[in-house]
RNA sequence: GGCGACGUACCCAAGUGGUUAAGGGGACGGUCUGCAAAACCGUUAUUCUCGGGUUCGAAUCCCGACGUCGCCUCCA
């Protein structure tokens, strides 16, 4: 079968097929480094992430960009309150931010644009626009999107810009717009706000502006896909649907992919309401970053998904059975032949996984293939049922299937050689138990798990792995 | 008010017309083991929020009720 994906715009599943097979071109909607990113932030990152990757494993060689807001109201608002410049507060969200990425095994993009390093790209758009009719200046120096110009408007989201209802929250008279509805492209130059000097003028962007600007900058005015929360559709990707086809009058983007919220608590969680959690205050609590990772990849995209410690516990013991049977096969040896029933299981589980990921990314059916399989092999191990070549053949089938999950490693430096003492140490333990002598051997055990050795006996022997959190390197 | 998503076991979560309702977690019982751990086996939904209807047959389709959440305003 082949690739579907369910797109926001028209709400229809649909085959994906790039613009350009040799090259698939992805947008995300990246942070607004005013603050350290929660996990319900995250958690479009990481479907994001599990899109890049899944793309990738497909075989379809991908560039992915995601964009880094560093200017905007609460940017200015906090940098004034700190009495800094924002560049110094964005950098040091932003350095959080990446560090956050990494530790939740995140595909580095292959660009992070800031906006405050784009204005010019921003300023040429909307200079168009103006051209174009579909932008007006205000006294002030701001820039307007005009709405109405713009019969498509409301398309994605399925508003109809009539029966919007206005006038409720309308914005208050600092911008003086023909239409409440109008969103600002550019906003004119305030003391104690930084301004850019364009040949649109003084000021500096609006907000939807910088992800059509860049976007195009970086993967040309039409492209594949484009990602981001559920709360984006509207308006910031109707906005950037309008002021991008209205500037280019080229369709912009193919497929718009859009998470549900992580919940807390049965809300949405948010930064605004103080209802949320942040990775490293995950961490700090116990939780290791790929059981978070685990925890928020392993609900579908489109699915609201309750955040709770249960689904943090679930997701420690899920990870840990992956790396279990991992270095169970690892260390696997035997005489055996071939078993031809070994083969047959690892491709069923293959085509089982990607049967699922193809239709929308349908997470759960793909990890219970992986979890069928991963029963079947705890089953051949125990039965002694497996050749040598046929643990190794599974181990790289589990491997590679984790090239889209990425949660199988323990943290902190699996792959990383174990220290001569601890080897000694294991060795030292083989010769106890040979002689039968379990108080060393006991004692053995217990000096291991002090380095982050989980040593277990099995009717083979000796088997060990690296427990969470250490790096086996002591 | 408009638009959208959803209600499946103790928890999370697949399944969208037809043999025994995936998978993960938890709990309990068992096997293996010097002990421990891991693993394996078994038990945990005659039933899918509720009430009607269509059908030979529905968790799956239709109507209604109740309940939850989101967007319409900054927001992943």
């Amino acid at each position: 079968m082949s690739l579907r994906f369910r797109n926001t715009l028209g709400g229809a599943l649909e085959e994906f097929q790039p613009l350009d097979p040799a090259n698939v071109r992805m947008y995300s909607c990246g942070p607004t480094v005013y603050a350290p990113a929660h996990i319900g932030n995250f958690r479009s990152f990481v479907f994001a992430d599990l899109v890049r990757r899944y793309l990738a494993w497909k075989g379809y060689r991908v560039t992915w960009v995601m964009n880094i807001t560093d200017v905007d109201d609460k940017i200015i608002r906090d940098a004034a309150a700190e009495g800094i410049a924002i560049g110094t507060l964005t950098s040091r969200y932003t350095d959080g931010f990446l560090d956050d990425m990494t530790r939740l095994r995140i595909t580095r993009p292959d660009a992070m644009p800031r906006a405050t390093e784009h204005i010019p790209e921003m300023a040429t758009l909307i200079a168009t626009l103006l051209e174009r009719g579909h932008a007006y200046r205000t006294d002030d120096g701001s820039i307007f999107f005009r709405i109405a110009s713009w019969p498509a408007y409301g398309t994605l989201a399925r508003l109809d810009p009539t029966t919007q209802r206005v006038g409720e929250r309308v914005e208050t008279d600092e911008y003086d717009k023909d239409d409440v509805r109008d969103f600002a492209l550019w906003k004119g130059p305030r003391d104690g706000e930084p301004s850019w000097s364009t040949p649109i003028g003084d000021g500096r962007p609006g907000w939807h502006i910088e992800c059509s600007a860049m976007s195009m900058r970086y993967l040309g005015p039409s492209f594949d896909i484009h990602t981001g929360g559920i709360d984006l559709v509207f308006p910031h990707h109707e906005d950037e649907i309008a002021q991008s086809e209205a500037a280019t009058g080229e369709p912009f983007v193919r497929t718009w992919l859009h998470c549900d919220h992580l919940r807390l608590g049965g809300e949405k969680m948010a930064k605004r309401t103080g209802r949320l959690l942040r990775p490293a205050e995950a961490y700090a609590q116990g939780w290791s970053p790929r059981a978070l990772r685990y925890a928020l990849l392993a609900a579908h995209y489109r699915a609201p998904l309750e955040f709770t410690e249960d689904s943090l516990v679930a997701a420690t013991s899920a990870v840990e059975r992956l790396s279990t049977v991992l270095a169970a096969l690892d260390q696997y040896e035997s005489d055996r032949l071939d078993d031809p029933g070994v083969a047959q299981a690892l491709e069923a589980a293959h085509d089982a996984f990607e049967d699922a990921l193809d239709d929308d990314l349908s997470i759960a059916p793909a990890l219970a293939a992986v979890f069928d399989l991963v029963r079947d092999l705890n089953r051949r191990i125990g039965d002694r049922s497996l050749s040598s070549d046929d643990a190794r053949r599974a181990a790289e089938e589990l491997r590679d299937i984790d090239q889209v999950l990425a949660v199988m490693s323990p943290d902190d430096g699996p792959a990383r050689e174990v220290s001569g003492l601890v080897m000694t140490l294991l060795e030292e333990r083989v010769a106890a138990r040979a002689a039968r002598d379990w108080a060393r051997s006991d004692a053995l055990r217990d000096d291991l798990a002090a380095l982050g050795i989980l040593v277990e006996d099995t009717r083979d022997g000796q088997r060990w792995r690296v427990q969470e959190g250490h790096d086996g390197t002591a």
